[in-house]
DNA sequence: CATGCTGCAA
DNA sequence: GACCATGCAGCATG
């Protein structure tokens, strides 16, 4: 791992100071405000002049002196800055072109209203070229869309990343894998090195035998509405203005990409490498820099069974949908990657088709019992599959796998990741479908909710399974460890990503607010806060009346609107005090799975029911009901992953005419505190992908609202309660100490009383100094 | 044999 | 690094 860091970065590094023009990248890709971005992007072309790359105090950095501007610059979308970041301006008239191409070579970082920040980076260009794009296809249009002539820099870095990339396949034949290329220097160049040579099963080379490509037809996913469902790339033109060279290119580019004749007529070379050794292999090419492709020609694999499944006549499937497809079955083959698509927007839709395309025997891997159900369902409902051919393998569930006369028939799979990985003891029964998944060949491997999976599982997944090519699924690539770049190999690189802000506009997601709820600590609240440890801190920031006080308020207010309402709180004491005192259903880890029915069926289909609180686990295991108002008490740390995840579960689109916002996600904040740092944090993705956080300090109606907590002494027996439960937790060994004094207990608590029921926020300081320590008189409060 | 509990792992 | 939540197996119940 480490040495493929190295490596990519050295590449970057060498083409940076042949360049000689960016001081350095350190940072440069981590941008903390989505404002930052097209500032520096319209800095750098109209600021001051220097005569080396100058940088401003924001890491602006200005290359006018070295990037002549084309005289028809304002036609062209984009500013390639030598250190391969692009910035394109949403607002051309050829952006859904550039748009496209971007996403297809290069990285998303931001993507605010006006100015969308991209990066070209290996793995992107890898991708780029596993859909189908050449190195000089790459070059010339960006070249064409840039209003500037490309860097050096970029051009060489293109080229590095591209040349070597697709000469090399993985292939599955009969149980067994294949090294493949037309390309005899590099196979020789593989078979010198001595981590490849001590994978291979078979020494010997061998010219593989020709598959006829001739009978290849384009690929069609929906029914005869092909045209409607494509995207009209062509509508944005009639504003003119088009530099003709960009247009007639697009057409180009877009089309079905085929190996040029001349490399297809060189003899095909192969050798059989270990299974066990796949991933070692995989990772060793992409050291070599001859990443292998795993590509699946499923149409000419006659070894394998077909399903003889389609989607039903009904099915019909959103542009960004069929063109996700598309990219994975460019070339009349399936593709390995990963497709990124906001929950909401039909992931399992595009896997259902996934497989009816291929066609074979698939296997179906989810995380969750609940989810397994939920895609055997999702098949039913889109594909012509019979229940037979569905077979689930979980705990709950265990479908007969085909035996016998059927034993050769093909199915599709639906699993769990901690089945098929699991490492002890199995049941009987568990055991017999364990084998039955480990002999089959499968033709797909549908991955859902990819990025969740911790690399260890993933790997054993890997080798036990034999997949043709695979498909990851998943909302969001992003965590929080560096784990993510392990799916590049593992997997494949990410065949499509779409565009959050988009599919809003399009309507196929709902329209989002999202606000920062800024709620000062009381007093009493902020001066234990001061002295707490971290642990505590946390809580009594959750526990803060004020927030109580305004997550009462908002939801009273869109109960009243009848909105549907989810709060949201990981911490679990606070989730039950909340639910409790405002008297709403809640969900939590020890909620068996009976009742979480009832009160999701409740809060469903009861017209009395609008609000439930749940834990974090509402964030993966299970399919909320509609909602379109989601509030967050508390998050855990600053995960972005868990942002977007809760953001998703209030995207599922309404049908919406108007402009107005159809859903609405409050983060409450305690003013002051921890959470302040978190919150940022978390933001960043979707901050990256568009969406404008509000900051709210004042809730305007909400001094006529009638809330809990308005007194001073309920507030102190919550203060009290909260500090009994962290004391009993955390610091036992205080309280027994202090326990031991009765008399010093008595004083103190006099002291905190009088503190507590003082003024206001500014006393905060002189009120920590008034009490000395911390102490349990709060167990006088104890109920 | 459905249900619910415990212990373990990652 | 702690904590929460999960899924698996095994065992006890009615």
């Amino acid at each position: 791992m480490a040495t493929k860091e190295r490596k990519r970065r050295g590449k970057w590094d060498a083409f940076k100071s042949e360049d000689n023009a960016s001081s350095s990248g350190a940072g440069s890709s981590e941008k903390d405000t989505a404002a930052a971005v097209p500032k520096a992007a319209s800095h750098n072309l109209s600021g001051e002049n220097s005569s080396s790359v100058m940088t401003d105090e924001f890491g602006a950095k200005d290359y006018r002196k070295d990037m002549p501007l084309k005289a028809d610059f304002s036609a062209r979308p984009l500013w390639v800055a030598p250190d391969g970041h692009i910035f394109l301006e949403s607002f051309s008239p050829v952006y859904k072109h550039a748009r496209d191409f971007l996403i297809a070579i290069s990285e998303p970082v931001c993507r605010p209203q006006h100015i969308h920040e991209y990066q070209l980076t290996a793995y992107s260009l890898y991708a780029a070229v596993s859909v189908g794009l050449q190195t000089k296809d790459i070059i010339e249009y960006l070249e064409r869309l840039s209003k500037s002539q490309l860097p050096k820099g970029v051009i060489t870095f293109i080229q590095m990343c591209t040349v070597s990339y697709g000469k090399v396949k993985l292939v599955l034949k009969h149980n067994r894998y294949f090294v493949e290329s037309r390309h005899s220097d590099v196979m020789q160049k593989l078979l010198k090195d001595t981590v490849i040579q001590s994978c291979i099963l078979d020494d010997r080379v061998q010219p593989a035998q020709q598959t006829d490509l001739s009978a290849q037809e384009k690929i069609k996913f929906s029914h005869g509405n092909e045209n409607d469902g494509a995207d009209k790339d062509g509508a944005d033109n009639a504003d003119g203005k088009v530099p003709a060279d960009i247009d007639e290119f697009f057409g180009k580019m877009d089309g079905d990409d085929e190996e040029d004749a001349e490399i297809r007529n060189l003899q095909l070379l192969t050798f059989e490498i270990k299974q066990e050794t796949i991933e070692t292999v995989q990772r060793r090419c992409i050291e070599l820099e001859y990443p292998l492709l795993a590509e699946y020609d499923f149409r000419n694999d006659t070894m394998n069974p077909n399903l003889g499944i389609d989607l039903k006549p009904s099915t019909t499937l959103r542009p960004y949908q069929e063109k996700s497809l598309r990219k994975m079955f460019g070339n009349s083959r399936a593709r390995s990657g990963v497709i990124v698509l906001p929950c909401g927007a039909g992931k399992t839709l595009v896997g259902v088709t996934a497989v009816t395309t291929v066609n074979k025997r698939c296997l179906v891997l989810a995380n969750s019992n609940v989810s397994v159900e939920q895609w055997r369902a999702q098949f039913k409902l889109w594909s012509t599959i019979q229940d037979k051919q569905l077979v689930r393998f979980t705990r709950e569930a265990k479908d007969p796998a085909p035996s016998g006369a059927d034993a050769t028939k093909p199915v599709v799979c639906i699993s769990t990741y901690s089945m098929v990985a699991y490492s002890g003891r199995r049941t009987l029964q568990a055991e017999e479908a364990m084998k039955f998944i480990e002999k089959q060949e499968w033709g797909l491997l549908l991955l859902d909710e990819v990025h969740t999976i911790p690399a260890k599982m993933f790997r054993r997944v890997l080798t036990i399974v034999q997949a043709h090519c695979k498909l990851g699924l998943t909302a969001t690539l992003v965590r929080e460890d560096d784990k993510i770049t392990d799916l590049n190999f593992l997997i494949g690189p990410k065949i499509y990503e779409a565009n959050w802000m988009e599919l809003q506009k399009a309507g196929h997601i709902a329209k989002v607010q999202c606000a920062e709820v800024w709620c000062p600590m009381t007093s009493a609240f902020y001066s234990y806060y001061l002295r707490s440890q971290i642990a505590r801190k946390l809580l009594l920031a959750v526990m803060n009346p004020n927030k109580f006080r305004i997550c009462q308020f908002l939801i009273k207010f869109h109960e009243r609107r009848n909105d549907k309402i989810i709060v949201f709180s990981d911490n679990v004491f606070a989730l039950k005090r909340y639910a409790i005192e405002m008297q709403k259903p809640f969900l939590y880890g020890e909620t068996s799975q009976n009742e979480r029915m009832k009160i999701l069926q409740n809060f469903q289909y009861n017209p009395r029911v609008n609000t439930i609180f749940v834990s974090k686990v509402a964030d993966t295991s299970f399919d909320l009901p509609e909602a379109n108002v989601l509030i967050q008490i508390s998050a855990h740390g600053g995960s972005r992953r868990q942002e977007a995840q809760r953001l998703g579960r209030i995207l599922r689109a309404k049908k919406h005419s108007t402009d107005q916002f159809n859903a609405f996600f409050y983060s409450l904040v305690s003013q002051d505190t921890v959470e302040m740092g978190y919150s940022r944090k978390r933001q960043r993705f979707l901050v990256n992908q568009g969406y404008a956080y509000k900051v709210v300090n004042r809730l305007p109606g909400m001094e006529q609202e009638d809330l809990k907590l308005a007194t001073k002494e309920s507030q102190l027996q919550l203060l009290s309660q909260v500090l009994a439960t962290s004391d009993a937790d955390a610091e036992e060994e205080d309280i027994k100490e202090e326990l031991a004094d009765g008399t010093i207990r008595v004083a103190r608590r006099e002291a905190t009383m009088a503190s507590m029921s003082g003024g206001q926020g500014a006393q905060y300081h002189a009120k920590a100094k008034a009490i000395t320590e911390r102490h349990p008189l709060f167990k006088r409060f104890r109920q």
